[in-house]
DNA sequence: CTGTTAGCGCATTCAT
DNA sequence: ATGAATGCGCTAACAG
């Protein structure tokens, strides 16, 4: 019944079971100094009157909300949604709901969502827009609940946080791609302002001076989408020294590299090698097959869930000393060697024979 | 500072501004009849203290919660992420968060899940674990707030639901394999319990009558995943009559099925041709590239979640009419051609626009 | 073991 | 235009 009869209150049950509401309230939380005749009546009173607490009544009492905030910048980007994924399996676990906000990178957005979220969740998980905003590390200091930041970190400020080993994993893979022979290495994409970026690059730029080859590096804004891609990939590859290898520093940028090589006719690995940051779905299918830098996703979601309960229990209890350093937990990514690096022989191109149906 | 003070209520404000807790209510809820002075003394107040209006009282005063309940089967799936991150964007605009929640099409997990978000949002966007699932309807039939499904529907039942043509699509997929000639369609792949698999076959099956050609369905669960996808293939084509074309239920079988054929070295489309339901990213950059029934995934979300809103702003006013009978939205699919069906040249380049999503 | 009572923070009559 | 008082449903003292 669609607005039907309004809901059974506690007290409703009270009545009916004729004991008083803190009886029903003792049941309700688990039935501890209630004797078992009482016991029983009160639960099929419950059952009865189809009876559930009110969570709002109970949040005002002071209680937990028994939901957490997830901020990410997107859904639909995968590695997000397997983060979310994981993040939501724990909560659950944990008998917490998660709400799940977007900020699209923006500030302004992410600053009116971590608004909204205080007030009404126990704890949240970030990925911060910026790592260094001001604004937003003072919003963070005035937070009255545990936030975990996730995938990047803040500065300046001690917040828990779970991150990758961007700059061990850009230089795994620009040290193979060196390993290969391959001097002139192209680091390709990304977006500048972002933590995740400035730590491949670093690594990738790491590797290039230990091996006393001159970094090479393209992140110009229009190397994000695929117009942008194409043109820097074009003008490099026209240059003097085109570049025997290209870095891509994130899924898109390597997706659109591999693409745009391949409606130029230009061999992978053969003419130009390509390694990517992190893993995606069809990596290992594609022809030639792509090596990656592998992220954890899944163990980044999980960790930042399992940390952020860890407080929510802490803060029942004694209260955080926040004075102790945190160092941000860094989860290992892994070179996964494919095809497109030079290490495996390209697999077997599908014969085209246009024989007949 | 982390469990600092506690947070001002809305009588602090009223000390600070040195006027009643009524006026301040009203500023906070637009300011209405309150005279500029004080408005303007509230306001400062307000901000001076930094007070968030507790929304768990107000919701127990009987307010909407502003919440709005998701519950999809999975999120680390494209399919469903991207549905999310509409949802998402029209209950921003609507002033509303969105609580996610996974039920991994389990009926018992669903069931808790409902019950658990029904007193605590304001309405539910649903994908149906089982669209015949007598225990969900009759838990449906009780709710008290609006639900509205997608993706899938519930039968006899009148919820609001928007689904996408299945049927429709998977007809003109194998309408169109079938006028390339080929007549051993084998369809492959999907869990036979669902909704959206049911429609897809439906659809082949009324495909393949039309042209008085055999259907030929596998979907067995051990065609689910990847091992027994490969085992159908090789059963398959190793008959008598090997299929000369496949058509896949799902993406994931879709992505299956091509690297299979590829790893044994079956030509796409000469020796077999190959259409999937459900498009995802790269499948127009794969070499040859796969033609696909393309769901419009981010209009399911944003209609899914108008037509929600829309339930809600007339739930307050008139209460809503049950008795009129109320048809499934259906979206349109749209069958993308490439080369994987043998419609284009296999390995021309691609065009330079970039891809969907 | 069990009941009575007093708020949690807010929106809302009903006065003024 | 403004304020005092009431209660939403629940939990936690504090009695019995």
């Amino acid at each position: 019944m669609k607005g039907g009869k309004r809901h059974a209150t506690l007290s409703d049950v009270a009545r009916s079971a004729d004991v008083g509401t803190t009886t029903v309230s003792r049941v309700i939380n688990g039935g501890a100094k209630v004797s078992p005749k009482t016991l029983a009546r009160v639960r099929s009173a419950i059952t009865e009157l189809g009876f559930i607490p009110n969570h709002a009544a109970r949040t005002l009492r002071g209680e937990q909300t028994k939901i957490i905030g997830l901020i990410v910048p997107s859904i639909a980007d995968s590695f997000f949604s397997s983060c979310a994924d994981a993040i939501q399996e724990v909560a659950r676990r944990h008998g917490t709901l998660v709400i799940l906000t977007v900020t699209n990178n923006d500030p302004a957005s992410e600053n009116a969502t971590i608004s909204t979220l205080v007030r009404r969740t126990d704890g949240l998980l970030l990925v911060p827009t910026s790592s260094h905003s001001l604004e937003l590390r003072n919003q963070l200091r005035d937070i009255s609940i545990p936030v975990i930041c996730f995938d990047r970190p803040m500065y300046d400020i001690q917040i828990p946080t779970v991150i990758t080993q961007n700059f061990e994993g850009a230089r795994a893979a620009t040290r193979h791609l060196l390993e290969h022979g391959f001097r002139r290495i192209l680091c390709l994409g990304g977006e500048s302002e972002l933590f995740t970026m400035n730590e491949r690059v670093r690594g990738y730029t790491a590797a290039m001076k230990e091996a006393n080859a001159r970094p090479l590096i393209d992140m110009r804004s229009t190397a994000c989408d695929y117009e942008g891609t194409s043109n820097a990939i074009v003008k490099h590859l026209k240059g003097a020294k085109p570049p025997q290898a290209i870095f891509c520093l994130k899924n898109s940028t390597t997706i659109s590299t591999y693409s745009i090589l391949q409606k130029m006719k230009i061999s992978i690995p053969s003419q130009v090698a390509l390694v990517g940051f992190d893993d995606f779905e069809l990596a290992s299918t594609l022809r030639p097959s792509i090596t990656v830098v592998q992220q954890p996703v899944e163990e980044l979601g999980h960790t930042a869930a399992r940390l952020l309960f860890q407080r929510l229990a802490l803060a029942k209890g004694m209260p955080i000393n926040d004075k102790e350093k945190i160092k941000p937990i860094q989860l290992k990514t892994r070179l996964i060697l494919r095809a497109s690096c030079g290490c495996r022989e390209v697999e077997e191109p599908q014969s085209i024979s246009a024989s007949g149906h």
